[in-house]
RNA sequence: GGGCGCGUAGCUCAGUUGGUCAGAGCGCCUGCCUUACAAGCAGGAAGUCCCCCGUUCGAAUCGGGGCGCGCCCA
């Protein structure tokens, strides 16, 4: 045996066995009973490895190891979510490019990520088929980088089953998803306001999106009143949209407003008439009391837009700039004086939102804008204030409300049912559950599936054109079913030839991908192979694990929740357990953005994937724990530790033979209650504290005592029957003990199983082994004196304290030796007696019974150390 | 503003149903080369269990109210 352990060889070489054993593999031809079904999370592949990865994938990992152990038939696949937003913000960045999907492909130019030099340059304009294709060379490259750490870190997952969410498999698959949804009547499309993002120009759902506390301002402008001298001044945060005000509204009990209700206003600047009508939702305490609504300022907007079947004023464009279009005394733009509103809105048109505000300040601080004898419309300054606005999680710029055609799931209506799925499922920690029961209460909208991007799963539909070139939306051409995977854009409908598209009478095909999370909600059917392989199907789904972060509850738990709902009216796992998250040594949360994200791969390097694995499972679930480099190195101790105990356990030789001394049994009674206590902790899915109780088992149980008092016996050429006593414990709590550490530390056990154990017990690999059971100690009789094993630690203890305070080595030899201890304990001891004389290096001894001591203490009452072997006499008396 | 969680030794954290629950590891201090291990071993110091009030024979634990932190949602 090596004096010293090479982690960084070792852990590669038997990453490399388990693959060429196969010993991941699920195995389709055993019953769903024996089956444990894991849905593995597919992590977002945008390029950034996290230790945050490890963490989760960890906590995972050693469940599976456990549940594999036990003799269960694993499936654990291991896919990559690629589509969606983060890969297209990727690649733009990388090769300086942007989509326009109005350019023909150009087959054969290969894009090298862009120089500073180019990055000078706007970004070059590329064909959809052409940006298509580096994503998928990006994220091919990043799924290499997941899968090389997952590997690395000994995630046991069957490499077969790898699948990323944006292959034809999966595809298909979410187009399925949307065929059924569409077939049972839960998936639409409606033109409606919602909820758009200038700056990546796409809906959003309600999942996707966060307040966020901004400074902004009341700005007080003076509106007149049509047929009137008379004015009000009403309070805005977005006067930009005045060119969009369609109505003022004010409370009903406000008397300050009272006498306008019914009459119509007249907007500043752009002299467009606007009911004036009352509402209970116009607060009085905020602004003036009084307000205009536009299209569209905020969501109250638009409910009065619906409710007051007001006239729809767009004059935001989709690019978040104001449009070229509205003509005041045109159309919906109306005016009493479009000359003077046409000046106005020149000034405006194509202007961001931000210009734009400080031009209407500007024009409405000018007097000559002003009714005629009155002052500038502009009453005050901006007063600032701060105030919460919707923003894409991912994006910069405040969310606006936009009508637009969009794809919903109808999710609104089925709130209780949704809940009731949350329920069948066992959360862990329980209190986790509220989150899913608060968002799924709380939710306002339905499901927007819809999203303007490119790479992603197309939403399998055309419309049909009339006669006059223009889409029939409400009579959507849905694919077949035996068609999927199909891109719109590309493939022609059912009855319709490819000349048609685009001409009258013909069709057109959806531009728009579902969003990441319709196909991801499905990462539980993409294993199972549903709806192709309905026998597979029943085998793998329901899955008994979800592990998840907490933060995608509300997406990812929820959406999935909800598909298995809609398609089979089942809850999709039986357990869902979330992981925390990993925390800077500042206790902030880890991310990109504040630079404080740790790479994985160094600390695996430095530390080796054991110890790494080891603080992961530290962690108990649902908690957030921070970054501690204290922890790894505890790991690595650990580490070490068992391979200087089992190399010194298994270099002992001995006969065969019974379990024959107290000492041993009481030990071994120890043992067998901690793989009680581990094993249920392991089946309650707390495998932190399975590893905690093992780990100080192991260490103060195990190696600094039972192993150093029957050291002496161990090695006797003359109690033989003790000897093998010995022996044999020793390497029945071995191959014990590290079958608790193999989920938390799979490569340093299976290097020591395979040193005897393997070949011994005909179990070729630890993670092929059974979990210790009740079983093995069979051989081994109960104590006669269980308190034996510890009243010898406490007399080991007491001779320890002793040479410490003595200043003296712990081999320093003793001439006498004099314990004192209540009676009961002295009987407790008494069999363990001449292991622990050995161990201590006793030459003679005695023992006081001493009845006013409690019981369980032993003191050493006197103690003569043994001269040092290069010194004369005999010194230290106590 | 509402909900959830957290607050225990300098640090990271355990503390199941109230009763040896004042704990572990790291760090610190003092010793010790002891035939598996100095990547170790032995010993030691260290806490108002955030605060207040209550329930109880008894509270880190249960209830109420604060304070602080984090997250989720308005």
């Amino acid at each position: 045996m090596p004096r010293r352990y090479d982690a960084a060889e070792t852990e590669g070489r038997w990453e490399r066995a388990w693959r060429e054993a196969k010993l991941h593999h699920y195995d389709e031809t055993r019953p769903r009973e024996e089956t444990f079904v894991v849905d593995t999370p597919p992590p977002t592949v945008s390029g950034a490895l996290h230790i945050g990865h490890v963490f989760s994938y960890t906590q995972t990992d050693v469940i599976v190891r456990y549940q594999r152990m036990r003799g269960r038939n694993i499936f654990y696949p291991m896919g990559w979510d690629d589509n969606g937003v983060p890969t297209e913000r990727r690649v733009q960045n990388l090769f300086h490019v942007r989509c326009d999907p109005s350019l023909p492909p150009e087959p054969g130019r290969a894009l090298e990520p862009a120089t500073a030099k180019l990055r000078k340059k706007p970004p070059r304009a590329i064909a959809r088929r052409d940006f298509l294709d580096l994503c998928g060379r990006v994220t091919s490259e990043d799924e290499r980088a997941f899968c090389e750490l997952f590997r690395r870190i000994g995630l046991s997952v069957d490499w077969r089953s790898e699948y990323s969410t944006i292959n034809p498999r999966c595809r298909q698959l979410a187009q399925h998803s949307f065929l059924d949804l569409f077939e049972k009547g839960h998936a639409y499309t409606l033109e409606a306001p919602f909820m758009w993002d200038v700056d990546f120009q796409m809906a959003l759902s309600q999942a996707d999106v966060e307040d966020r506390l901004q400074p902004g301002a009341w700005h007080d402008i003076e509106f007149g009143v049509v047929g009137e001298d008379t004015g009000f001044v009403i309070s805005t945060t977005r006067p930009e949209l005045l060119p969009a005000c369609v109505g003022v509204t004010a409370h009903p009990e406000d008397s300050r407003f009272r006498h306008l209700f019914g009459k119509r206003a007249r907007t500043p600047l752009f002299h467009a008439p606007v009911p004036i009508f009352a509402s209970e939702r116009a607060d009085p305490e905020k602004g003036t009391g009084i307000l205009m609504i536009c299209t569209f300022g905020d969501q109250s907007d638009v409910e009065w837009w619906r409710e007051e079947k007001l006239p729809l004023r767009q004059v935001l464009g989709r690019d978040g700039r104001l449009r070229a279009e509205p003509h005041f005394g045109e159309g919906v733009f109306e005016s009493l004086e479009p000359d003077a509103a046409n000046r106005c809105y020149a000034k405006l048109k194509g202007k961001r939102v931000g210009q734009a505000r400080r031009r209407v300040v500007e024009l409405l601080s000018d007097a000559a804008n002003a009714a005629s004898g009155r002052p500038a419309p502009l009453r005050t300054a901006p007063r600032p204030m701060e105030h919460a606005l919707r923003f894409y999680e991912k994006g910069e710029q405040p969310l606006e409300i936009l009508p637009s055609r969009q794809w919903f799931i109808r999710l609104l209506d089925k709130k209780d049912a949704l809940l009731q799925k949350g329920a069948e499922v066992r959360w862990r920690p329980p209190h986790m559950e509220q989150r899913f029961r608060d968002w799924t209460q709380n939710l306002a909208l339905d499901w927007c599936v819809s999203r303007q991007r490119y790479f992603g799963v197309p939403i399998p539909v055309w419309y049909p054109l009339d006669q006059s070139g223009r889409p029939s939306y409400d009579e959507a051409i849905v694919a077949d079913a035996a068609a999927l995977p199909v891109d719109p854009m590309t493939d022609t409908p059912p009855g319709y030839s490819e000349a048609q598209r685009g001409s009258a009478g013909g069709f057109i095909g959806e531009a728009d991908i579902f969003d990441t999370w319709f196909t991801s909600s499905l990462s539980p059917q993409i294993g199972s192979g549903w709806p192709l392989d309905p026998a597979r199907h029943q085998r793998l789904f329901p899955a008994d694990l979800r592990p998840q972060a907490h933060e995608i509850i509300r997406t990812w738990a929820f959406y999935t929740i909800a598909k298995a709902l809609l398609h089979e009216d089942k809850a999709p796992w039986r357990n869902i357990a979330i992981s925390g998250w990993v925390l800077d040594p500042e206790r902030r949360k880890m991310s990109k953005s504040i630079g404080n994200a740790l790479t994985p791969l160094p600390l695996i390097e430095q530390f080796s994937a054991d110890p790494v694995r080891y603080w992961a499972a530290s962690a108990r679930l649902g908690v957030d724990t921070a970054l501690d480099e204290a922890v790894f190195r505890v790991g690595k101790r650990l580490v070490t530790k068992l391979w200087n105990a089992s190399k010194f356990v298994l270099s002992q030789q001995a006969q065969q033979g019974p379990v024959c001394a107290e000492l041993d049994r009481a030990f071994v009674a120890e043992l067998r209650a901690l793989v009680a206590r581990a094993t249920r902790d392991f089946e309650n899915f707390e495998s932190a504290r399975a590893l905690q109780e093992t780990e100080h088992f192991f260490w103060t149980r195990f190696t600094d005592n039972y192993l150093e008092l029957v050291k002496p016996r161990a090695k006797s050429e003359h109690d033989m029957a003790g000897r093998s006593s010995a022996v044999h414990t020793l390497r029945l709590a071995l191959t014990v003990l590290l079958r608790l550490f193999a989920p938390v530390l799979p490569h340093i056990s299976e290097e020591i199983w395979s040193w005897v154990f393997a070949g011994e017990r005909g179990e070729r690999f630890i993670h092929g082994a059974t979990w210790p059971e009740t079983g093995e100690f069979e051989h081994c009789p109960a104590p006669a004196e269980p308190g034996c094993f510890e009243a010898a630690t406490k007399s080991f203890a007491a001779i320890n304290r002793a040479k410490a305070e003595a200043q003296v080595s712990q081999g320093r030899a003793l001439e006498r030796l004099e314990l004192a201890a209540h009676p009961a304990s002295l009987a407790q001891l008494e069999p363990a007696l001449p292991d622990l004389l050995q161990t201590a290096r006793c030459r003679s001894h005695k023992t006081s019974a001493d009845a006013t001591l409690d019981e369980g203490v032993i003191k050493v009452r006197e103690a003569v150390f043994a001269a040092r072997p290069d010194e004369g006499e005999g010194n230290g008396e106590k």
